[in-house]
DNA sequence: CGTCTATTTGAATGTACTCAAAAGCGGTGG
DNA sequence: CCACCGCTTTTGAGTACATTCAAATAGACG
């Protein structure tokens, strides 16, 4: 496992110097997870920001009927985790776990501060990161508000196709906020057309 | 109209120096609204960010069935707009628009990127800012994925009591994702209790 | 092959919507 | 000061979208 993939994502947005390169990569901290494996539970402390390197991650709340919903599907690239829990020090509220065999890269709270304190790029960098989530979270009320299931389940599958491949149906109803049950008879009838 | 107000909401999360806090102020431009006023409307670029010293504004979406859609209310110390047209230089998609005569401040694009460009501590302010409307966003997703219509109103009362006097139930029906019909209705279900 | 979990199916139900109409309410002008 | 206008809110009946529950079927894994 390397960091040379992370590294390149991040010049696209700030070109860092090789001091900054490798501090970073000295901070991140490979692992290994399988299928269904957590890295992340509900009621821990968030230590660390998550950076998946290769396959893919799913975070979810646990409502107090047990239900699941979730809310993030991780894949290469991706950032995810608890940022509310990693920056007040608050138990998460949120699970990740992985979905597929993963590669991922932890970056340790204090690794992050002390990077967002001495090298100014990371400031930019996530400012960007957190800009550009932040418009697709609002992009995602608003679709879930103007759409009806069958719209968002069609815009879910083409917006990412190969998710669908290895993604439990009953998480992929779960983050478009319907049951299986209903999600089945959705599909059914798209193919029936 | 001063910028007294803003200086102090941002010098809670960076220390600005002297200098910082000149520019910022020579950037900003003073803006009264009446109520209903628009200050952005969709179709349009969007040219700067709007922060609100005092009264109320709205952000809506406007679907393709000409329904409107709340996704923001923007009080005393909130920043609105429309990032992503204002970051990829696209036609805005969203309208805002005063409910309540409004002072705000308005800070161009430019300003904006010469701001983060040569200082270093607003990077660093919008970092949080975005990072924190993030964790908002995304307990709003999960808050109505988890709950019916009336527990959402029932919160919204709580958490914003005061909006419930100037903004019309309309707007917020539409922004809990409801049609104004059905809030009036567990309105009535509610007072009955 | 058996077991466990995921998915599908169907019937009954509930939540929220649509449409139409009435009632309330604030402003404006005669 | 009241009548009228336009807009918001309420009401009710009928309907649609999505859920619940129970059970059958299909798939994956050891």
């Amino acid at each position: 496992m390397n960091t040379a993939v992370i590294l390149s994502a991040i010049n696209k947005h700030v070109l860092l110097e090789e001091t900054e390169s490798n501090f970073l990569t000295e901070q991140l901290i490979p692992k290994k997870l399988k299928p269904a494996e957590f890295i992340e539970e509900s009621g821990e402390m968030t230590k660390f920001m998550i950076y998946v390197n290769s396959g893919c991650l799913m975070t979810y709340y646990t409502d107090r009927d047990g239900v699941d919903h979730v809310i993030q599907f991780a894949t290469s690239g991706w950032w995810t985790g608890d940022l509310h829990s990693l920056q007040r020090g608050v138990p998460s509220i949120y699970s990740t776990r992985a979905l597929t065999e993963s590669e991922i890269l932890l970056l340790p709270k204090v690794s992050l501060e002390i990077l967002l304190a001495k090298h100014i790029k990371f400031e930019r960098y996530f400012r960007i990161i957190f800009q550009n989530a932040l418009v697709v979270s609002q992009q995602r009320i608003i679709h879930s508000y103007s759409s009806t299931a069958e719209e968002r389940y069609v815009y879910f599958s083409e917006k990412y196709p190969n998710l669908e491949q290895y993604v439990p149906l009953k998480y992929i109803a779960s983050y478009l906020g319907i049951t299986p049950e209903f999600l089945s008879k959705i599909r059914r009838k798209l193919m029936e057309k």
